[in-house]
DNA sequence: ACAAAAGTGTTCAAGTTACACCCATGC
DNA sequence: GCATGGGTGTAACTTGAACACTTTTGT
C-alpha cells in the first residue's frame, strides 16, 4: 500500500507520544496561582538522570490520542481536564536513535494534580524555572506553554483548571497567572459574563471576612476550546 | 531507550507524510481568484482510483518537514512558498494497515502552480468541489482549509500566494477569494499600510484603462506566519 | 468627456480601558 | 465602625465598518 505514487520504500520508525501537562498551584513565595509540570526522571540513556516529559511508545493497536493519555496515566497517575496535540517532532537528529514523537499538552486541575505520586521520579516544578530537560524538551516546553498562553484569549481552557465550582475572582486568577498581569475585576467580570461560557448557581461563598462571591460552573454544552480536527461534536466559544 | 518510565515495548510503526497543497487560480465560471488543490490518484489498493492528498513515506535519514517537502517535489513537482505542520494523524482504523500520517499544509504562487504536470495522475481542483477522497482526507482537506481562513485573519500568509510585486488590489482579492467575501477597498489600504508587512516600491502598473496602481512587495524580514515551534529567526506580524 | 479603479477623508457604532463608587460580610 | 473583596456605573479612548469624495489613467 502507498499514500501516492512515490515509489520509495515502507520504512518503519519507532513512534512516542509525551505529554506536557500543566496545573495550577501556590506560588511557594508569593502564594498566588502559578503555573508547574510534573517532569519524570530518566532512568536509562540517553539523558540518564535529566528530567524529561512524561511519555512512552505507541503501541501497534493504540490511536496517537489514547496512547498519550495511557502512557499519562501509567506514569504521573493524571486524567487530564483538556488534552490537545502539541506538535508532531521528527527530526533524525533529536535522539541519538531516531524516533518521532507527537506531542500533547494537558490540562489537570489542582484536586487531580494531587494525585501524582511525587517520589525520586516524579516531581512538580513552576513552568517557568524547571531544571534542563532531555532531548529537545526544553523547546517542546516553551512552545507549549506559548500555546496556553495565547489559547487563553480566544478560548474557554482557563476553565479546564478550575474545580466543579469556582468564583470570577478564581477564573480571573488562572487568566492573571497564566498572562502574567493583572485585569480588572470589574472589566473581566462583564466580560465573561455576557458571553455564556460560564453559569451562575444560586450558591455563593462564606467564611471569608468579606461580601460572599457568586459560584459559577461551566458550561456543559461548550468545549474547553477547539483542539483539533476531531472531536467536532462541541463548539468552542470565547471565556 | 526510553522515553519515560514505561516499561513497554518499543515496536515500531509506519510514518507517511501528506500535504494539501493550495494555490490561488481563475475561477472557470466567474474569473474571479479562487482555491485550487492539485491531488493524485491512487494507484493501489486501497481507494485504488479514487484521489487522494500528495505523499509518501518517511525515510530513516529525512526529518519530517523535509520529507514532506521532498515528496511534494517528487508527486507534483512543486515548491512551496511556506508549509506548514498541519496534524499528526494516528487512529488505529484510519487504513487498513497501521500508518501514523504527518499532515503539512502548503501554499504556493501561481507561477508555481503551472508547473504541476497535469495528466492522468495528477490534476488540480477547485478547493470547496474536490471529488471523495482516499481514506480521511476529505476531513483533512476541510481541517486544512478551516487552518487558512482562520490564519489568514492574524498572519500574513496571503502574501504567500502572490508573486514578487503585487497590488494591494491583487493582496485584497487573495483575502476575498479564502474568506470568501468583498473587502472595503479603503478600509484594506490602511489596515495593511500601518503594518510593516509590504514595502511599497517605486514602480506602478500601466496598460489598464484607470489609474495606475503602486507595486508592493514583501517584506523579506518577516515570515508569512508562525509555522510552528522550530525557524525562531522570524518573528510573524499581522497582514 | 466618461468609465473605472486608485487612493483620501469623515462619520458613526461598538468595543476596551480606566477608575470612581456602592454593597455585604467578618471582625 | 472598619477593612476587604464583591459587584455596578460611567466617561474617555480606540477600533473598525460604512460610505462620500477626489485623483489618474485609457479610450
Amino acid at each position: 500500500m502507498t499514500l501516492s505514487s512515490s515509489s520509495r520504500s515502507e520504512p518503519s520508525i519507532r513512534v512516542a507520544v509525551s505529554t506536557v501537562i500543566v496545573a495550577l498551584r501556590r506560588h511557594p513565595d508569593t502564594g498566588a496561582p502559578a503555573l508547574w509540570m510534573p517532569l519524570v526522571r530518566r532512568v536509562a540513556e540517553p539523558f540518564e538522570g535529566l528530567w524529561a516529559l512524561p511519555g512512552g511508545w505507541v503501541q501497534p493497536d493504540e490511536g496517537l490520542e489514547a496512547s498519550a493519555a495511557a502512557r499519562l496515566r501509567e506514569t504521573t497517575n493524571v486524567q487530564p481536564r483538556y488534552l490537545e496535540q502539541l506538535y508532531a517532532f521528527g527530526d533524525v537528529d533529536r535522539s541519538p536513535n531516531r524516533v518521532v514523537s507527537i506531542v500533547y499538552w494537558a490540562l489537570v486541575h489542582q484536586d487531580e494534580a494531587s494525585s501524582v505520586p511525587e517520589d525520586w521520579n516524579v516531581r512538580w516544578f513552576l513552568a517557568d524555572e524547571h531544571p534542563p530537560l532531555a532531548f529537545d524538551h526544553d523547546r517542546i516546553v516553551e512552545y507549549a506553554l506559548w500555546r496556553l498562553r495565547n489559547k487563553m484569549s480566544y478560548s474557554r481552557i482557563a476553565q479546564a483548571f478550575l474545580g466543579d465550582r469556582f468564583t470570577l475572582a478564581e477564573l480571573r486568577g488562572v487568566y492573571e497567572a497564566v498572562l502574567g498581569r493583572a485585569l480588572d475585576p470589574a472589566n473581566f467580570r462583564r466580560q465573561v459574563e455576557k458571553t455564556d461560557a460560564i453559569l451562575p448557581t444560586d450558591e455563593t461563598t462564606s467564611g471569608d471576612r468579606h461580601r460572599p462571591a457568586r459560584l459559577y460552573r461551566s458550561n456543559p454544552d461548550l468545549a474547553y476550546a477547539d483542539n483539533g480536527p476531531l472531536q467536532q461534536g462541541k463548539k468552542p466559544k470565547n471565556r
